[in-house]
DNA sequence: CGCTAAACGGAGTTAGCCTCCGCTTTTTGC
DNA sequence: GCAAAAAGCGGAGGCTAACTCCGTTTAGCG
């Protein structure tokens, strides 16, 4: 790779990183680009995709979540202390920019893309901790880990929304850790079978 | 209200709802004003936002819904059961446009959005099902109804998602009903307290 | 220095949102 | 019935942002 692409592209992630923290992850690539001092096409060649963006912003990040779980996973301790711990690291980061919760969710499954794939590792070191909680019998057997991470996902998304809407009306602040609380008693194990039919 | 301009608002709903099912709560307007067979200045005028569009096409099931909450909470009976039996409906209900759950969390705060003041009856309604079972003992008491509102809209995107990538890869299907019994089970009281510190 | 592949950048294309306003249709008053 | 007025129609046009294409520039190498 060239110096001067390199050099590009460094400024590229940076000037993106910020941008997404301060408008959400919607930010207009051309914004983007022009605050970078690069022309559009240069912004797209490197990054065909929104996603190849965001992706490269949350390339350490993800890593560090990555980490965290292999570390959480070799310690064979308390397996609901353990996920519960990384759930909240997950929620935590997917709150730092606004609508990054959604594309998260929209590439879980998408191999195709760069978010995709980069997110798949961090699952795949993710889904040990709830597996390990499960021969356990710490936690329900019947959900898997994207379901699990939708939850999350749901939650975060709830959290944006609220904050948008803060200057209205009587709106109540909304609390992640109270919501993640809720959805971790529901998936210790307890008297399994709850109430709702399907 | 002219008799023309009622035929072309029929029309507009009717169209906007089959579009709205094939292809999404996002479907162009413009889409939406040609099949119609109407000027986009028409479809404007009677529905200045998309929201308000939305809001027309879901009138109905928004009052069915509301009904189902006022009944449920005459029969004083089991608040869990009646709750349960709310969110599921809620969560069907929700499932029927790709983009509907966000669109609703979206509006849920925001009285100016006909979506909005729709939405705010129903939830008056159903909110009296949780703090019935709050005030029994039933539900745990930490949580407002906007925070389970929330967390079903996070099983209904998951679904979305999960529908549009099935061609993919090895995706596992998920099933609303099993995430909407693992946030129950959370919701109940029972031993209060869980384990994501904040 | 000079050559070449890599990279640049922005003009141009496309698509959708939304507004504005001259024209048409319905309704009303007689 | 008919004409005036009110209500409604519809699409041209302005705007923004995504994304492509290609002539120009530049780094890097011998």
């Amino acid at each position: 790779m060239r110096a001067d692409a390199l050099r590009n592209r460094e400024r590229l992630v940076e000037v993106a990183q910020s941008a997404f923290a301060n408008n959400g992850i919607e930010t207009s690539l051309e914004e983007i680009a022009r605050q970078a001092g690069v022309g559009i096409g240069t912004l797209y060649r490197r990054f065909p995709r929104r996603e190849d963006l965001i992706a490269a912003v949350l390339a350490e990040r993800y890593l560090k979540l990555t980490e965290c779980a292999l570390t959480l996973a070799q310690h064979r301790e308390d397996a609901d202390t353990a996920l519960t711990q990384w759930l909240t690291l997950l929620v935590e980061h997917m709150a730092i920019y606004r609508g990054l919760s959604l594309a998260v969710k929209e590439a879980i499954h998408d191999q195709s893309t760069a978010l995709g794939r980069t997110c798949k590792e961090m699952m795949d070191a993710a889904t040990a901790l709830l597996e390990r909680g499960q021969s356990q019998g710490t936690f329900r057997t019947d959900v898997n880990f994207y379901d699990v991470m939708s939850l999350c996902s749901g939650i975060v998304t709830a959290v944006e929304r609220r904050a948008e809407k803060r200057a209205d009306s009587d709106v109540p602040p909304v609390d992640p850790y109270l919501l993640l609380d809720v959805v971790l008693k529901g998936l210790r194990s307890g008297v399994v079978g709850g109430g709702a039919g399907g």
